[in-house]
DNA sequence: AGGCGTTTCAAACGTTTGTTTGTGTTTGCC
DNA sequence: GGCAAACACAAACAAACGTTTGAAACGCCT
């Protein structure tokens, strides 16, 4: 099977099934026999089951924060608002993965996972690998949201973070939930939308003195 | 030891135990060493550690849950904000815990941890149990705020809940962050007056054409 | 063809896991 | 005081885990 080597397909089985399970709940063996390799193929290519995880981590975040960057470049001085800086996130996290939603979602339920799960090997790695983009993004959102205070701004992108993970970790369940309740077959797209105007207003919400 | 029995002592450990670590990753032996009881105590009392780990919720949301309603069928038929609505459930967190900060963040962390953790079982337990409460504050919800379409804050309400799950599973490391980068202390309570100015203004945002 | 580095494979390794067993020990009731 | 029922305890259980091993198969180069 030329088009994907042992490498490839222990990565493809092992982030759809990290996602759906969690990492501690998911072992070596299942990803294994799934993906049709021999078990010591794991500790051969990879050397650990911790460094799997870090590398599944990497082959995502490598490219979306790839582009990420390219775009906040590309945008060098311009004026940008707070929607178009939302909006292109949610662009690029589909673009980095080709479009494929589902494996959109994957990526978000993955980040979730790796925030929450995991004692500090993972989000170490994380941090350093990734945190200077992280950085430049939270520098453009200050620029078009001059009026919230940084230390404002600093919760309410984390309380933003959170509505994305978690929405977007669960959203397949979601909208099946909505389509029984509501007979709204939504596409991934229209929760998107949905999403960003939310987070737009949260985060431009005036804080009452109180 | 009367004070608190072999029960109590499994049930306290535990619940700190998965807040720290998460479900799969917290052993039996390691709930029971600490808690100091033998190990074949949780199996004796509560018959295995699925029915364990659901004990644990039990005894957090029941007390929540029952404090929530009453507080919710004493508004009656009056108008209540958003804003109210939201630190009803705050409060309710915080009063459900008897004030113990500590407790609370362990409260959100784990109601995290079961939603997105754990392949079934533990959300079929606990939609069964509490999910008419949940269904009777969205009604209010719903008279709060009547400009926003059901399906409209149907999303905006699980967008809220991950703002707050989120945010509150990792209070602590967040609350650290802030000192260092701001020099700022906060407490709890502040943060929760953040989020909640966040939360309503996601919840109240108006969802552009487009 | 032959030798060599890389990859695959079945098997086993030593731990750790949740659970069960059998035997004491305590407890409350008549 | 004696007798069940409830509980605590050390020990062992089988199963699953991540990892290691040594030999077989493969691809390539000269």
């Amino acid at each position: 099977m030329p088009p994907s080597s042992t490498v490839d397909r222990i990565l493809d089985t092992a982030e759809a099934l990290f996602a759906e399970k969690g990492f501690a709940e998911t072992s070596l063996r299942a990803i294994t026999s799934k993906a049709g390799v021999n078990l010591a193929a794991v500790n051969y290519h990879f050397g650990s089951k911790e460094a799997l995880i870090q590398a599944v981590f990497q082959r995502f975040l490598e490219a979306f924060c790839e582009r990420l960057d390219e775009k906040l470049r590309d945008m060098a001085d311009d004026e940008v608002s707070l929607e178009a800086l939302l909006s292109l996130v949610s662009h690029t996290s589909v673009a980095a993965q080709q479009g494929d939603a589902r494996r959109v979602a994957i990526f978000f339920r993955l980040s979730g996972l790796g925030y929450t799960q995991s004692q500090g090997h993972l989000r170490k790695f994380l941090r350093e690998r990734y945190g200077d983009v992280f950085t430049r993004f939270l520098m453009r959102l200050q620029q078009a949201v001059p009026d919230v205070s940084p230390m404002e701004l600093f919760w309410r992108v984390h309380f933003a973070l959170g509505s994305t993970i978690f929405t977007l970790s669960g959203m397949d369940s979601l909208r099946a939930i909505c389509k029984a309740d509501f007979g709204d077959d939504l596409a991934p797209g229209d929760v998107d939308k949905r999403l960003i105007a939310f987070l737009a207003g949260g985060i431009r919400a005036s804080l009452q003195a109180s």
